[in-house]
DNA sequence: AACACGGGGTG
DNA sequence: CACCCAGTGTT
């Protein structure tokens, strides 16, 4: 039996249930995709439950605010796939007439949707001849035909791009291409692969070659880089208990962007409350005096893919009314990064 | 071709 | 702690 038909035989009997795969809707096809990118399935499954329920057809999505969509977001990171996933809606709305595209040469002109996200949708909602390469392919084909080429390097995405073409199930595309991920994710693990029990065994080279353990070969990705964030949460009390504090939204580039945060004072070292004293008058743009405590007594280390943010929250205290101030009971609606959001928390927000 | 972009799970 | 996750867009 050929490579395809044993994965596919593989997938009809082990698939998971999940809420997605109960259609053939693109636009439901789609936003799963676009939630799964880089991200676990048990990670992303609540916050498609809540999309739907939210954004039951794309129009909704496409007339929503976009801090609507940002906060529905919150948590699951890598937030430009927020942004371009309400771009991409309203692109469906105004230049397709709100009818999902449904060709891969059509859907890769949406935003956030690159050859993955265009090859699956196609093929899964169209059974269009497509495949599908994300991390689970790679692993599944370097180890199976056992490829030494990077995955990350150009040579090796065109490789495998071609690789996974040619053993294309025949027909059914649009299960194959479900299946062969779905066996990267459950039976050809990244440690630990279940070979014993593995219905590839007889011909897989990694197993024969003893090399589950080195393939898929990646390429090592860049350093780490520490910044060092001073959140100055400021405390507007006023005498009837309806207090106060600000909020600024990131811009530009860099992470978090269009995301909510306190004024923040980045420093290039560790720095003591002397030096945020000398600052907060700048940073919040008051005059007022304020009383400042460290509220962190540990040092919080947030650590993101490319950077570790050790970072200290100063509450200033300060007794005049602030006319922008964010009453402490609508905080709440804003779109914040875990690390805002977990100081919200310990803080009682 | 390399880099930036989050947060959480796993061994 | 290192690696990985249903990748994409920018430089």
């Amino acid at each position: 039996m050929a490579f395809s038909d044993k994965i596919l035989e593989w997938y009809n009997k082990n698939k998971r249930d999940l809420p997605w795969r109960a259609s053939t809707d693109p636009y439901k096809i789609w936003l799963s995709e676009i939630i799964l990118q880089q991200t676990r399935v048990a990670q992303g499954t609540p916050y498609y439950l809540n999309f739907i329920e939210t954004f039951p057809k794309v129009s909704d999505l496409a007339s929503a605010k976009q801090e609507t969509v940002l906060k529905l977001w919150q948590g699951l990171g890598y937030y430009s796939r927020a942004r371009n996933l309400h771009a991409a809606a309203k692109m469906v709305v105004d230049d397709y007439g709100g009818r999902f595209p449904d060709t891969y040469k059509k859907l890769i002109t949406l935003k956030g949707v690159g050859d993955y996200t265009a090859s699956a949708i196609s093929s899964i909602c169209f059974n269009e001849r497509q495949a599908v390469v994300d991390g689970n392919v790679y692993r599944v084909l370097s180890r199976y035909f056992g490829v030494e080429i990077p995955i990350n390097s150009t040579a090796g995405i065109k490789y495998f791009k071609e690789l996974a073409l040619e053993v294309l199930h025949e027909s059914n595309v649009r299960d194959y291409n479900q299946g062969i991920m779905e066996f990267g994710a459950i039976q050809c693990t990244p440690k630990n692969p279940n070979c014993g029990q593995c219905p590839l065994k007889e011909s897989c080279v990694a197993l024969k070659e003893r090399k589950t353990d080195v393939l898929p070969v990646k390429l090592k990705k860049t350093k780490v880089k520490t910044r060092y964030f001073n959140y100055l949460v400021p405390l507007f009390v006023s005498g009837n208990g309806l207090n106060s504090t600000l909020l600024k939204q990131r811009t530009g580039k860099g992470i978090w962007q269009d995301l909510w945060e306190f004024p923040l004072l980045e420093s290039e070292s560790d720095i003591d409350l002397k030096t945020v004293k000398e600052n907060y008058n700048r940073v919040l743009g008051i005059k007022e005096e304020a009383m400042v405590t460290l509220f962190n007594t540990e040092v919080v280390v947030h650590k993101l893919s490319h950077q570790h943010l050790y970072t200290k929250f100063w509450i200033l205290e300060i007794d005049a009314p602030m006319p922008d101030a964010v009453p402490i009971s609508e905080l709440h609606k804003y779109p914040v990064p875990v690390l805002i959001s977990s100081f919200m928390n310990a803080f009682k927000f």
